[in-house]
DNA sequence: AGCATAAATAATAA
DNA sequence: TTATTATTTATGCT
C-alpha cells in the first residue's frame, strides 16, 4: 500500500513509539521526533492560553509571515503534514506562541490585543425550542433530514411567526430583549438543530445495530 | 440581580482577580483563589493527558468513590458551582488525577486501562482503500488519468463488488437504503481519488523538474 | 444530580 | 483553502 504518489505525512513515518530505542527518527536531516514533542507541547501550551486552533490560525493570518488556517494547526498538532511543511511551519508556531505567552503574563488583555479576535465573546445562550416548534422541526427532518438553504429560511420564518401570534402577550423592552436571546429562531439556529438531529439520528442507529447483531 | 435565591457559585463570587491585593477570598472557610488554581491547574493536567470530560466522568462512575458525570467535571472546571460542593469533588479530582498521571507514565496503555473507556473508540476514518481497490484504482490510472463518468461508476460499482460478495448475506430495507446511500457515495470517493491522484502526479512531475535543470 | 441537547471546537472531505 | 462532519463542551431543565 506504499505505492502511492503522495509524500507521507510525519505521523505516518513515526508508526511506534512504543519501542524505546534511543536514536531518533530522522527524514531528510529533519527530526521527527523533535517535530513530535513540540506539536504536543504546541497544544498544550495553546489550550493552557484557552486559544482555540481556528484563534491562531486567524491571528497568524492577521499578523506579518505566512498565514494559516485552522486546519492548517489541526493538520500540525496531529503531524498530518509532511516532514518538510513541518520544518517549515514550526519556526513560525515556535515565535509565535512564545509571543503570545509573554503577553498573556502581561495580562489578559495584551494577549486578546495580539489575538486580534474579539476579546469578550460569550458564549450564545442556549435556545429553547417550544413543543410546537420542535413538532413542525421533526415533521419537516421526517420528510427530509438535510434542508436546502432557502428550506431553512423558510422554516426560520414560519416558527418566528408561529410564536409572535400568541395573542395578548405583551412585553417590556427588556423581556423582549431576552426573549429574542432565547427564542429567536434564526437561520444559524435552525441549521444547527438539523446537524445535530442528524448526528443524534446516527446515534440511535447505530446503537440499535449493536443491540441487534 | 443579587435576589437570588439559589446560592452564589465560585466564579461568581471571584468576580475580578485583576486586582492585586495580597489577602486571598475566603468564603465559609473555603479559600476560593486555591480551588480556583486547582481547577485551572485541573484542566491542563487532562489536557495533557489527553482526557475529555467524558471520560474523567465516566472513570469516576467506574472507580470507587463518588460518581460524577460530564457535565460535574465541565461546572466544576468552570467554577459553576457551589464553594461547598467545590470543596468536596476537589480531593476527588486530585486523587484521582494523582492515580491517572502515574499511570501514564507506566505507558498509556496502563492508563487506558484506568480509563476504562474503549480505547479504540475512535473518530471515524477518512476513507481508507484496501491494498486490492488501490491496485484497482493504479492499473486504471496508469491507462487512462481522466475516467469518464460512466468509467467512474464502472470502477465504483467492480470495487463494491469485489468487497460486497461474502455469501449469505441478505439486507432489510433500512440496510438497504443505507447500502445505496454508500454505493452512491462511493461513486464520488472514486472521482476525488482521481483527482487527487492527478494532482501528485503533478507535484511529482514538478519536483523533479526542479530536481534537473 | 445528571440527562438531553444546543453550541463550540476539532478533524476531515472536497 | 473552504465547507461540512464528528466530537467535545456547556447549559437549560427538573
Amino acid at each position: 500500500s506504499l505505492s502511492e504518489g503522495l509524500p507521507p505525512s510525519v505521523s505516518q513515518l513515526l508508526p511506534n513509539t512504543v519501542g524505546n530505542s534511543t536514536e531518533s527518527t530522522t527524514v531528510d536531516g529533519i527530526n521527527l521526533d523533535e517535530i513530535k514533542e513540540f506539536a504536543k507541547q504546541f497544544k498544550i501550551r495553546r489550550l493552557s492560553l484557552g486559544l482555540t486552533q481556528t484563534q491562531v490560525g486567524q491571528a497568524l493570518s492577521a499578523t506579518e509571515g505566512p498565514a494559516y488556517s485552522q486546519s492548517a494547526i489541526c493538520r500540525f498538532e496531529k503531524l498530518d503534514i509532511t516532514p518538510k511543511s513541518a520544518q517549515k511551519i514550526k519556526p513560525v508556531l515556535e515565535r509565535w506562541m512564545q509571543e503570545a505567552e509573554e503577553r498573556y503574563k502581561n495580562g489578559i488583555q495584551n494577549l486578546t490585543d495580539f489575538i486580534g479576535s474579539e476579546p469578550s465573546k460569550k458564549r450564545k445562550r442556549r435556545t429553547s425550542f417550544t413543543p410546537q416548534a420542535l413538532e413542525v422541526l421533526n415533521n419537516f427532518f421526517e420528510r427530509n433530514t438535510h434542508p436546502s438553504g432557502a428550506e431553512i429560511t423558510e422554516l426560520s420564518d414560519k416558527l418566528n411567526y408561529d410564536r409572535s401570534i400568541k395573542p395578548g402577550t405583551h412585553f417590556s423592552g427588556a423581556e423582549m430583549t431576552e426573549l429574542s436571546d432565547k427564542l429567536n429562531y434564526d437561520r444559524e439556529v435552525i441549521r444547527v438543530w438539523f446537524c445535530n438531529k442528524r448526528q443524534a439520528l446516527k446515534n440511535t442507529i447505530k446503537k440499535l445495530k449493536q443491540e441487534t447483531p
